[in-house]
DNA sequence: CGTAAAATTGACCTCTATCAAGCTGGGTGG
DNA sequence: CCACCCAGCTTGATAGAGGTCAATTTTACG
């Protein structure tokens, strides 16, 4: 843990829960954070634990997991650089409903709820942005239920790729965020379907792929092939 | 669609959500407010709609139904009586990101979302309750998510069970709320697993079954039986 | 009752997980 | 600088869970 550099400001600004903050209380927040650097695999906080914090990665990324009492464990989401994450808890009896760990070397910002929590108190209109926040995150969590329960592997994957690109026309270089089998993870697959998926891809002509980058020539094409399926 | 009675009043009051609502902003939504009815089967507003309202369900059922492109659906939520549902579409440009359609004869109570948020936005206390709302559901979708994800067909089913009886230990009489098929849907199965896996809980006497009511002499032994699959 | 919808049961098949080898490529120490 | 090593990825063979289709049986209700 450090100190709280300034030159967190302009990224806090980005996010769309700080967006609109007045500068004295953002930084009255930031006095109270602490910069947090985990190993690869190092787990910040586990599921069902009290929360007392929410994060913000300034680097590296951080895995959101949910394990059943098998040991299987899916990964909820993939919480990318400048992303905020675990906000949401602040509002319920407060505890961590997932468990939260490193891919790979990952620092972030650790911000404290309870004077967050006083702050909104305060000011509605942030309140309503948070309100918002919550809102796209239901969306969200809509839609991967759907994802999971209604569709097959290869339109799980497509839907990904899309999402993983800006523009839904014409072709794409398209990059994994993270190894193969973490991506696998987040989409509720073994890292062996997922391989054999993008192997059929490949084979149809959809895609190439060297590492972790993909070419995708036409992403129509790839979105009738996976419809059809 | 109807006037609406003044013996909404304590219906409302027992949801989470209006319970600490001053009576004349309740009064002054009410009157906004109308009932519609349905038919079985009937939707009351499909996915992707510009979202006017929300609505509190006053008799019967209602479905919220996430369909794929396939054709295939999802049930992602049974709503029961005097609950409320959509209530958070309010703060995202206002899409209904499900479809919903009424399980029998039912009858809602449609609240105009311009009027809500105008209140909710003069009204801090009433905006905080709301996002603990939010909170709550984003918790119930990634337990969803992983019971989906991560858990076969009989811990689906042992831990919908469970939800429903109110009591973890001893027996339990429990009574399913809709038809099967719909229940099924609401897993993620198709009626005819439903069905196998009722049968072998049978066969192994864990539970007896008359129509929609499930008899269950062990709770715990229910629990360890879904454990070791 | 009689009919239609719902539920059950059986046979079969598809998808994805699992287990078990190989393969590959980037980093390390000799 | 190269050989080796090992994590990550791929590929193949196999099995199991759950879906699909079809045929009954049961239930609900006019």
């Amino acid at each position: 843990m450090e100190a709280v550099a300034d030159n967190l400001f302009p990224i806090l600004r980005e996010t769309s829960l700080f967006s609109a903050w007045p500068e004295d209380l953002l930084h009255a927040l930031l006095l109270q954070s602490k910069k947090v650097t985990l190993d690869s695999g190092e787990i910040l906080f586990v599921e069902k634990a009290v929360a007392s914090a929410f994060y913000l990665v300034l680097s590296g990324r951080i895995h959101l997991i949910a394990a059943a009492s098998t040991g299987q464990e899916k990964i909820v989401e993939i919480i990318e650089k400048h992303d905020l994450f675990a906000e949401a808890v602040a509002f319920l009896g407060g505890r961590y409903p997932v468990t939260a760990a490193a891919d790979g070397r990952t620092t972030v910002l650790e911000i404290p709820l309870a004077l967050f929590l006083e702050i909104l108190e305060q000011k509605p209109l942030l309140m309503r942005q948070m309100l918002a926040r919550l809102s796209m995150r239901l969306h969200f969590l809509v839609k991967e239920l759907r994802h999971l329960s209604v569709e097959s592997a290869e339109q799980r994957l497509v839907s990904y790729l899309l999402e993983l690109c800006p523009l839904a026309k014409g072709s794409a270089a398209i990059e994994f965020p993270t190894k193969k089998s973490a991506v696998a993870a987040r989409l509720g697959l073994t890292p062996e379907t997922l391989s054999r998926v993008l192997a059929r891809m490949r084979k149809a002509g959809l895609i190439e792929m060297q590492g972790r980058s993909i070419q995708v020539p036409d992403l129509q094409a790839l979105e009738r092939w996976a419809a059809a399926r």
